[in-house]
DNA sequence: ACAACTCGGATATTCGGTGTCCGAGTTCCG
DNA sequence: CGGAACTCGGACACCGAATATCCGAGTTGT
């Protein structure tokens, strides 16, 4: 079970994203953390499909969260970008073999995939109570409160 | 997030060798769940490195549970087929970049990273509390107890 | 009207999962 | 005690998805 690159790179982006008031090329967020420009546009694109961010076109475009950045959890960023397909996926083999049961008793999931869906539903309920202003948040106590500041100016000063 | 096909075979497979006193062959297995053969070998052997399954050769071998049912749970299955890797793997893309954060600063992970480790614990969590034995009671009672004693059955029979 | 800048999707490449096979070792039977 | 059959174990192809990139369509500001 791995999680995608891209998921990581989106999450600073929105942190990012948060302190901007104005569009933010993908181009400029790319170079703030030294990453693949093009790749990093793909994976916009797919938080702009899901209705996370908005692109604006031409001049002075770039991307802008459609919303506060306390009203967007981390479980929305990772779904946009990995997708919304469980980690496990019952192939629902006990239907199969010498032993295999009805279709019509297999109205209800197996044990198995009840088990793997009740952790799944732990891990996105603790991605849920995050939420990008709380990550926000949390990076500049780390900091010691200077970390939001500084890219507030440095998006700015890019600016001109 | 994608996890390995291989996970539901090999529960599925531990469950049934919860049913059975002698060792069980991996064919046999393969042919109860109409599997790949030489695939589900594959896993069970990372299953035997890791301790949960115990191989005996030659004729009349196969494999067998190391401990009780009871004493084995989901997450160490998990573990051992799709590996012990977090999901979420941060790359300290804050280090890069015009705004670095100087490595002295980074003892503690970031933000995000801390939030991913808490979701994965609490999925870790979840799958810790269900043992191999849980799954297969609730397998039984989904079919109203007949279940495992048409395990037993087909094992012995198949056997002879 | 022009030009520059932006996003968006279509296009190669690399890596891990999927599937398979044959050899080494062991146990049982004659 | 020798042989044969059966078992596991690791080494070998194949495939799809994630990675990484590019150029064209559209829009804004001048």
């Amino acid at each position: 079970m791995k999680l995608s690159n891209g998921v990581e790179w989106a999450l600073h982006g929105c942190v990012t994203l948060s302190q901007a008031a104005e569009p933010v090329p993908a181009t400029r967020i790319a170079e703030l953390h030294a990453i693949p420009p093009a790749y990093l546009a793909k994976h916009l694109q797919a938080l702009s499909r899901a209705g996370i961010v908005r692109s604006t076109a031409g001049q002075a475009g770039g991307y802008t969260l459609t919303r506060p950045a306390s009203a967007i959890t981390v479980l929305e960023v990772v779904r946009a970008i990995d997708g919304t397909e469980p980690a496990y996926r019952c192939t629902e083999i006990r239907q199969n073999g010498p032993l295999a049961v009805p279709a019509d008793r297999c109205a209800r999931p197996c044990a198995i995939a009840r088990a793997m869906a009740a952790a799944q539903d732990a891990w996105s309920t603790a991605l849920t109570s995050v939420t990008i202003a709380d990550l926000a948040a949390d990076i500049d106590a780390d900091s010691g409160g200077t970390a939001l500041p500084q890219v507030r100016r440095w998006l700015a000063a890019a600016r001109g």
